[in-house]
DNA sequence: TTGTAGGCGTTATCAA
DNA sequence: TTGATAACGCCTACAA
């Protein structure tokens, strides 16, 4: 009631500074001219009153918020909280802030994420898309807002993209087990539709062909991108009149499944089953054997496509778009032992070569 | 230059519809009186100028942004993207967004973290301190911002704070290596002066204190939260003259690097070493043996800290604040394999029991 | 049921 | 150097 502080705005600031709002507005945001004097008086007021510029406002009138929105499939998943680590220490670095939004792969809460995040007027926006809503990142993209697409690209559409080579991933990893003389390698998909994965996909077939093995359908399966699917999945294929000798897992919760599964049946890695699988958790050195995997640069690909969207932002200015860029980070195939090689190699001695 | 495409701004829209703003907005924001005509044609042309309302104006004017600032050690952490993505769900149930801020435990990030927020003008904070930032926070809720802390709280502060009872988490693990046979228990510990680690280090003085086992500061390193400091703090244990028997690891991170230093000593869990581990990622049961965790509900701990803010927000009209509330989650002790029980029982039989 | 007008806190323009 | 004044896009009395 009585005594009721006076709101730490830019007005009143000025007001008990004995200012203009002009003045006061260009002391705090330093720039134009000011006297010293006024100066010193007006950061003095500033400070007893607590005053922290609105940013909503400040915003409303620059047209820019120095946000940027993030939607990535989940958080929870170390590829995703990598690559948003990444992209908020460069992100921060220079200024800006993230929304973060979890599309946990359905198109329609990645439509919600995104029309949200035009309406908060974000700066940019970087996604790793589901690929089933070109016609709204057309529209948005076509509104002029900065996007860069992560871990997946999207052919329609003209934006920057970030990605890691998955088919030659792959093809390193499938062939590395080949190598080692696993033939009947079972494959525990993600799930159908995302080109990250077809990609994953066909490395795998490549390098099948490469050793001339046929591709046999019976042997892939989706783990839907989590341990308890993966788990059914793997079990299923250990169940087969021909079950595989190995397994070559496309993501790292499905990792956990797979080899919970077999723990189950009590199976023994390498010398009765092989492993690869893509995506190098902190903890695949833990397992026994240690796992062998393919590594991807999430962290990297987080800080490039900050960086990318960025630059893109400074120099809107000028150039118009049309800025259809790919570029493409190389895995790297990390050989640990769970084929049969590295610190358990005797192990795996007797095991057959075909 | 030509032809610019009119800004979908509710003006253009009222302009187009030939109708008031104030009708406009009306069917936009659905309330208030409107004919059915109208509200069609609004509608309509707001479908076609592809309009979408800027919530930055919106905010400033309603003074809430329907913003929640998180701030938090680092989402890399299963702990805080656990934490996280509940506290994500509950709130964009509810309308709300995150601004996600990491502040690797550096209380001069956090400070500028907190800072940022407030400008942002976001509608509450949910914040795990560092604990060295009271003048700051008791700034921030004076100013009538609301917070809810997490994972830790700040006797000095007045805000509903949510925890894990880690003194009794700790107590139950220390214990249980204790009824195993173990009597000298390293301890890795995280970082000095956080609460939430002291209190794990109470239950663990408490347990060897009811065991009748002196504590012993040779066995407590800090393992700096990451694989590698905590492998190091490993090490020098082994190297004792009198090395420890088992560790209690106090959390996630330390599990790794503690882990790799028992493996390069060649050492067998549980025959030569016990472990109990605080955090229950989702490998422990991969681990050979399986790990026994204590099991933190960080996805709970995320959810309820939502919950708690946004009821705050929607009665912060009426009453004043003064609500210290402390809500205090039990942690699960998740028995495998690691001390010497469950799978590999029979193998642990030989061990001394002293 | 509709419209007018003022203001949210900043920044930007333009004189003075 | 400084200070009115007009936006930014939206909401909301209040009046019609």
């Amino acid at each position: 009631m009585g005594n009721q502080v006076k709101k730490a705005t830019l007005r009143n600031v000025a007001e008990s500074a004995n200012v203009s709002v002009t003045v006061a507005s260009r002391v705090v945001g330093n720039y134009g001219y000011v006297s010293l004097e006024k100066k010193k008086r007006v950061l003095k007021i500033a400070k007893e009153l607590g005053y922290t510029p609105n940013i909503l406002a400040r915003s409303l009138k620059t047209y820019t918020s120095f946000c940027i929105g993030v939607v990535i499939a989940d958080i929870t998943t170390s590829f995703f909280n990598l690559l948003v680590r990444g992209a908020d220490d460069v992100a921060r670095q220079n200024g800006y802030h993230l929304i973060i939004c979890n599309s946990d792969e359905s198109p329609k809460k990645e439509k919600d994420h995104l029309e949200e995040l035009s309406s908060r007027k974000v700066d940019g926006i970087i996604l790793c898309p589901t690929e089933k809503n070109i016609h709204q990142l057309k529209k948005i993209t076509r509104a002029g807002m900065p996007l860069v697409l992560v871990d997946r690209k999207l052919k329609e559409i003209d934006a920057v993209s970030i990605t890691v080579d998955n088919s030659l991933g792959a093809m390193e990893g499938v062939n590395h087990l080949i190598q080692h003389g696993y033939r009947r390698i079972g494959l525990i998909k993600g799930l159908p539709g995302i080109s990250a994965l077809e990609e994953r996909f066909l490395g795998y077939k490549q390098a099948l062909h490469a050793a001339g093995i046929p591709l046999d359908q019976e042997l892939i399966r989706y783990g839907e991108f989590n341990a308890v699917a993966s788990r059914k999945a793997a079990l299923e294929l250990l169940q087969l009149k021909k079950p595989p000798d190995a397994f070559f897992i496309a993501s790292e919760a499905m990792i956990v499944g797979t080899i919970l599964a077999i723990r189950e049946r009590n199976l023994r890695i390498p010398e009765d089953i092989g492993i690869v699988g893509f995506d190098d958790p902190l903890w695949a050195p833990l397992l026994d054997p240690p796992l062998t995997t393919i590594r991807q640069p999430s962290y990297s690909v987080g800080t490039i496509a900050a960086q990318k969207l960025i630059s893109q932002l400074r120099g809107s200015g000028d150039a118009g778009n049309s800025r259809k860029e790919n570029i493409v980070l190389r895995p790297e195939l990390v050989i640990r032992a769970s084929c049969g090689e590295g610190a358990t190699g005797a192990r795996a001695a007797g095991r057959r070569r075909t």
